[in-house]
DNA sequence: TCGACTTGCACCTTTGAACCGG
DNA sequence: ACCGGTTCAAAGGTGCAAGTCG
């Protein structure tokens, strides 16, 4: 049985190990993004030309992740996403975000591929993710390009844009739309926005690249944290006959007996109706919170994971409560994991729209700039991120 | 024996065609 | 003929449990 300590340590340190993702990313990004002052040549072999200089975006284009919410949710505990499907499987919770500053005018194409986040192989054991090896190699190459590509950048900033039909799986065999993953393995999704008016233009055309940590996740074959798979049904609306029956509904579904055997009888409530806002299903779970200034609930939590009691899950019952993020449930120590870390501090204030666009020279920095004391030395249980994997060789991979 | 993985299942949402009435 | 709303069945997305494999 997990005290309330123990539940405190796995989930600081598995946020806390996001956060050196993010840091990797960065140094990832960044690696290939040279700066000006860099003498690095782009070590990303663009549409096989290895000599090009990729010009990039207006440094003012924006993008921000939706429902960061629930991704925190889930990253705090360490994501997993399910990679053995015949017909692949989706990414739960939706890769969805908006763009600004985008040329009105000019066509753009949205692209999502997911790359490792290092070069390790994990496995879970007694709670936690620890290595299990050195990973085998990842098969570049494939992205999901947006069904709306290409269109102007009018029309892509009218409405947040969802990516709820990529699919990734473990077999290179399926449809060759799928993005291949490996079990046991983490990785992180990246977007990608071209200004091109077709496939051709698009190997050339200006091109910005954005990752959010709380993207990242663990592909697995069947789901290893318990608390992941609540989170999932609790969220996911195609899992909503895994979900405990409601007053006056039949409960005599087979899946709801199991799950009946293995959670708290008090409960739940669908979130939206406790919470009192609209819940959309699948596509349209609109990120209503994202935009949301905080609420009462949310007000002490001044760090990366403000807005996470929003999501309060009122189906949840008090076991799954004390296990997922919910600031009420922590001792402060937990923020100070996040805010202790001046590196962070501003990442930590408005996470969503951190973004790792070349022009912003990230925190004011670089890859080559960032202060040693911003990666964490230590080990987490939800991997650790050597940096110099990024500033070497993961990344010359063909892309596009 | 054990962990990773596959497969079939029940339950659910989504989607789109068919139908109807204004 | 067109439009908007409703109904319904098929397709597809879930996690679970049992089985397979190395």
């Amino acid at each position: 049985m997990l005290d309330d300590n123990h539940l405190f340590q796995r989930a600081a340190s598995s946020a806390y190990a996001s956060m050196a993702a993010f840091t990797a990313a960065a140094s990832m990004y960044n690696s290939f993004y040279p700066t000006a002052s860099s003498t690095n040549t782009d070590p990303v072999n663009y549409f096989g030309c290895t000599d090009m200089k990729r010009e990039r975006l207006d440094p003012k284009v924006r993008a921000k992740l939706e429902d960061t919410d629930l991704w925190k949710r889930f990253y705090a505990l360490g994501n997993e996403m399910i990679i053995t499907n015949r017909s692949g499987r989706r990414l739960f919770p939706n890769f969805r975000v908006s763009v600004s500053e985008l040329n009105p005018n000019t066509k753009y194409m949205f692209l999502l591929d997911i790359v490792p986040i290092d070069d390790n192989r994990y496995k879970y054991h007694e709670s936690s993710w620890t290595i299990s090896g050195k990973a085998e190699p990842h098969i570049y190459g494939r992205y999901f390009v947006h069904p709306d590509s290409p269109q102007t950048g009018s029309q892509w900033m009218k409405q947040s844009i969802v990516f709820n039909k990529v699919k990734v799986t473990n077999s290179p065999m399926q449809n060759p739309n799928h993005i291949i993953l490996n079990s046991m393995h983490r990785y992180i999704p990246r977007l990608h926005i071209v200004e091109a008016s077709d496939s051709y233009s698009m190997r050339t055309g200006p091109l910005s690249t954005f990752i959010f940590d709380e993207t990242c996740f663990i592909a697995v074959t069947a789901y290893q944290n318990d608390q992941i798979t609540k989170l999932k049904i609790n969220n996911n609306p195609f899992a909503k006959g895994f979900r405990e029956p409601t007053q006056g509904k039949k409960n005599n579904s087979k899946p709801v007996k199991r799950l009946q055997s293995s959670l708290p009888l008090d409960k739940p409530v669908k979130y939206d109706e406790n919470l009192h806002r609209p819940y959309k299903s699948d596509s349209s779970l609109l990120s209503i919170n994202s935009h949301s200034p905080p609420t009462q609930s949310t007000m002490h939590a001044d760090v990366a994971d403000s807005t996470t009691s929003i999501y309060l899950d009122n189906s949840g019952g008090d076991h799954e409560q004390n296990s997922e993020i919910n600031p009420m449930q922590f001792p402060t120590s937990y923020h100070h994991q996040f805010a202790s870390n001046s590196f962070y501090s501003n990442y930590a204030s408005d996470p969503s729209s951190m973004i790792y666009n070349p022009a912003y020279t990230y925190m004011g920095t670089t890859s080559n700039s960032i202060p040693a004391t911003s990666t964490p030395m230590h080990f987490n249980p939800y991997g650790r991120y050597p940096t110099a994997v990024y500033q070497t060789n993961n990344y010359n991979a063909s892309f596009f």
